[in-house]
DNA sequence: TACGTTTAGGCAATCGTTTGCGTAAACGTG
DNA sequence: CACGTTTACGCAAACGATTGCCTAAACGTA
């Protein structure tokens, strides 16, 4: 009733035991008498008792709590992976703290150390575009706090990691669309300075090398990734000497720009170009023609990392090698990149 | 170094100094010399010394941390209110735990229990749809704790809350229809125990009245909302004797299912039938055509959730008359529902 | 010199649980 | 009956920080 919250002390008060026996009660001892643990289990129920979890994690030293920071929560694929950490946490009792860092290294700071103040029991993280310096990262492994990181990850530093193969998806994707008859494949490409750029970029051309193509500097256009660079790379690619049959894209909105200029321009999406991008992003299966993509499968990715957490807090006292964990990627074909064959 | 975490214990220790002197010390308490301090300041910061928030927060009362409850997190709408609550809530100081309830009733009891027990000053929470008692929730506002619920509310409750206009957006939308020379709309409707789809739907019923167009119970088709749930919608609507000429969908991803549908049928949008849905989903501004729907300001629905749990936590002692915020809903009108005049 | 005031800091209780250790009472056994 | 063993519970010290109250020393002033 009210507003009070009960403590141990006043369910001792009311049955004249001591707190101890309460604490003992409560958590099912064994040196606890059925009788007893009946009486205070129905009176707990009664004054609905809560216990304080703050209190119990200061005492024993375990918060139950696992910090996880992206970039931005906003944005599906980090939504996805958060709900896969919180989803298998959860069973095992940990609460999670979110973070974003908005791809800013100073927040990112400030956030990591908010996070260590909280008495987090891990750290999973995405980082920021923007970091640099990652002291703020080696301090957490200092206190002994396990660390994952997903998806964008530092190379170097010998840290925990779960992260998808992107080199495999590309080469996959290119594979598949010169299996539908393509010889001419362009390639949108990211910034190089992101090593999944990078990966998807030379998963493209091994791809061809496999397959004896030539690989040509023209059709491989560098840009932001986003929509309105995927529509200049198609008018880009138009008004070369001669088109290219197929493009596969390192995003899906690039991709769908692309798609977006190609259909205005009557050119028949896979038959004249086919397409393909990389992400699988919910709007890929809505499109016209349905777009083929790479799916990072982001929330076994969350699941992945915090499994990856949960073991490394159990072997804590054990020194633990980081693990770095590759998940495959998976080609998603849909209309875009499939010819009828007659 | 090493793993080890400083307490106020080992400065205390370090400097000869008693915990208490140490701990005014660094939070600048005016009874001890500069000269003091700033040797307090030196050694903490060489010795890396962070509070533990869990013992202050025991002591103090107050542990800076909030507890936010969303459906699923997986969703844009929830990811983008969730990033609005962290952002205010961040500047104060305030880190927010967040759980899903996967819109299934007894996991948001247990969440909404966990949250209590980690001592969340506050709760803001998008209600689950299969949810049907609130007791867990009065059971938060006895033991006085904050409370406010966005987008999804109960009626009759007296609670805090943040929502949109459904009854304007959907109003307007069904206007936009009219005035767009539509005349037979069609409706997809939610679940009628949910507020927000009640309120749409009576938004659409009185723009029909408003505009002396006739309400047709057939043209109402009731949903779960989903992508499947609009094409069977759909389906169902093109078996009527005589077709609409605009549906109104309380939900984009229904909306698209629909457009999926018409499009197959070589129905053409807007010019045959106008769509138009609600929630400014990303995916609406790619579709062909796109789509005309309604903005729901989500990012400022959570700055707007996040601001009034603080004034609610502000004015704590004093009791406070719940309040509810009723945010204008936007609509963005795009290509399926522009019918061209010539 | 004597006494009030300020300065600078220490003592110890407190937040609510958990847990190692101690111990009465009840019980069992020869 | 005597003595070891359970059984069932209590005592008190943690966990780490905060804070009301107390007190030496230094200072000021008449």
């Amino acid at each position: 009733m009210a507003t009070s919250k009960a403590s141990l002390i006043d369910l001792a008060k009311e049955l004249s035991l001591s707190v101890s026996t309460i604490s003992r009660a409560l958590s099912n001892h064994s040196s606890i008498s059925d009788a007893t643990k009946k009486k205070v289990w129905k009176l707990a129920k009664q004054m609905n008792y809560q216990p304080n979890q703050l209190a119990a994690a200061l005492r024993k030293g375990r918060s139950n709590i696992i910090g996880v920071m992206v970039p931005t929560i906003n944005r599906n694929f980090f939504a996805s992976v958060v709900r896969g950490i919180e989803t298998v946490t959860n069973k095992e009792g940990f609460n999670i703290i979110i973070c974003q860092s908005n791809d800013d290294e100073a927040s990112e700071i400030k956030n990591v150390e908010a996070l260590v103040n909280a008495q987090v029991e891990g750290v999973i993280v995405s980082i920021a575009r923007s970091t640099l310096d990652f002291s703020h990262f080696e301090r957490v492994l200092q206190r002994g706090i396990p660390l994952v990181l997903f998806d964008r990850m530092i190379q170097g530093l010998d840290i925990s990691a779960v992260v998808i193969d992107d080199y495999q998806g590309a080469f996959q994707a290119v594979k598949h669309l010169i299996d539908q008859g393509c010889r001419r494949i362009a390639h949108f490409a990211g910034q190089d300075n992101l090593t999944i750029y990078r990966d998807r970029l030379k998963g493209y051309r091994d791809a061809l090398e496999a397959h004896q193509l030539p690989f040509d500097e023209q059709l491989v256009y560098q840009c932001k990734l986003t929509l309105e660079a995927g529509r200049a790379g198609a008018e880009h690619l138009l008004q070369l000497p001669s088109l290219p049959d197929a493009i596969f894209s390192a995003s899906d909105h690039a991709a769908l720009g692309a798609m977006q200029v190609l259909k205005t321009h009557q050119i028949r999406i896979p038959d004249d170009i086919a397409l393909a991008g990389f992400s699988n992003e919910p709007i890929t299966s809505l499109t016209e023609p349905m777009l083929t993509t790479v799916d990072q499968h982001s929330e076994v990715m969350g699941q992945t990392a915090a499994k990856l957490f949960l073991e490394m807090l159990q072997n804590k006292s054990t020194p633990f090698s980081p693990r770095k964990i590759v998940l495959q990627a998976e080609l998603i074909i849909r209309e875009s990149s499939l010819r009828k064959r007659e």
